[in-house]
DNA sequence: GTCTATAACCCGATAGAC
DNA sequence: GTCTATCGGGTTATAGAC
């Protein structure tokens, strides 16, 4: 059991390098220099580089996946299981722009790495990726339980543009503010988090659910 | 001049391989086995791997702003320099949707190596990519000559959202046919047009402009 | 302008001693 | 579990014949 201590060093070492630095141009001596173990530690513990990589990914995915749906849980808990679409959504994509967004200095190397994943999305995290469809089954779920009239493909459209709004702001929230010269804030996370669900809310809505 | 041949061959061969497999996954020798050329040729004519592909991108990506700006000002010839928003924003994200989306096989390898630029996000085409902002103006502008009464801010966000859905669905069009069991259909362009487009404008005209 | 050949240096992965 | 040493193969880049 103490034998961890090198793979949890191996693990901190190498989220806050691919969070600094990105995927591209961090390589494994990198990391067992950073950690300050050997280079065969890595293959020992994880088997290859793209396992290290899943691992600190699918880690951060199951915790943003449970905060999504304990927000959700809250919400439908409020009146018995049917909670305003506004709240679904919000539950949705809340938790993703409340970890990513906001001053830099307090983003944690945990959102740091989650923004690199958004934005160069490396091939053992692609393949990961697609294993997440059965987590937004449940929103998709949700959705209907808010909008019982509304037809299954405006709620696939509109959580997939939910989602979009949110993945770009996060992944390219410098284009936004030098476009509009510091005039759009992307440092104000309840602000960017209404815009999107009104957003999708209207497009939920102006389906004619 | 005989010798752009060899030039030719080369960025054929790199865009064909890097729309097939990624950049991650080819390598010079992949390139210039494929172009039936020497490897030293790709540094002669280009100096450096990621100058090849920056090239590449380069050209899509002036070919790309040449096609917005051109529906751009057709939209605004009709009715002497204000066209209607919808039509600004159909010449914004309809050229990029009618490449990258519709039946695979018919899709172009220039369009396929777009679609992976917006999923790999390699470095030197981030470099370049942080010069499209004098591009978005235009169009900022053009949303401000057909929305008069609409402040910046939300011309900004209305853009940013707009881009946002569209990368998004031509990034993961995967993701939302399995999602929706293929009651979304991603073949359907015009029809995802129209929900971008629609969805955008709500979004402008909602921020009470 | 094109090619062969090769230099000098990265990378990830792994065999085998300890 | 940890280390050393090394393998195979990728990269840019260049010298020099043609």
């Amino acid at each position: 059991m103490p034998s961890d201590r090198t793979r949890t060093a191996i693990l901190a070492a190498a989220e806050r390098l691919y969070a600094d630095r990105g995927f591209g141009d961090v390589t494994l001596r990198d990391i067992v220099a950073a950690a300050d173990v050997n280079l065969a530690a890595v293959n020992y513990h994880f088997g290859s580089k793209d396992e290290l990589i899943a691992e600190l990914f699918v880690t951060r995915s199951l915790a943003l996946n449970r905060e999504r749906l304990s927000e959700l849980r809250a919400a439908e808990e409020v009146r018995g299981g049917r909670a305003p679409i506004e709240a679904v959504l919000r539950a949705l994509v809340g938790p993703t722009l409340r970890g990513c967004l906001g001053p830099d200095n307090q983003r944690s190397t945990a959102a740091r790495f989650m923004i690199r994943v958004s934005i160069e999305s490396v091939p053992p995290i692609r393949r990961i990726r697609n294993r997440e469809i059965d987590h937004l089954r449940k929103f998709v779920a949700a959705m209907a339980r808010s909008l019982p009239g509304c037809s299954d493909v405006e709620l696939y459209w509109g959580l997939h543009f939910a989602l979009a709004m949110a993945q770009q702001t996060v992944r390219d929230s410098e284009r936004l503010t030098k476009l509009s010269d510091g005039k759009c804030d992307v440092d104000d996370v309840d602000d960017i988090i209404e815009r999107v669900v009104s957003v999708a809310v209207m497009a939920l809505a102006g389906a004619w659910c």
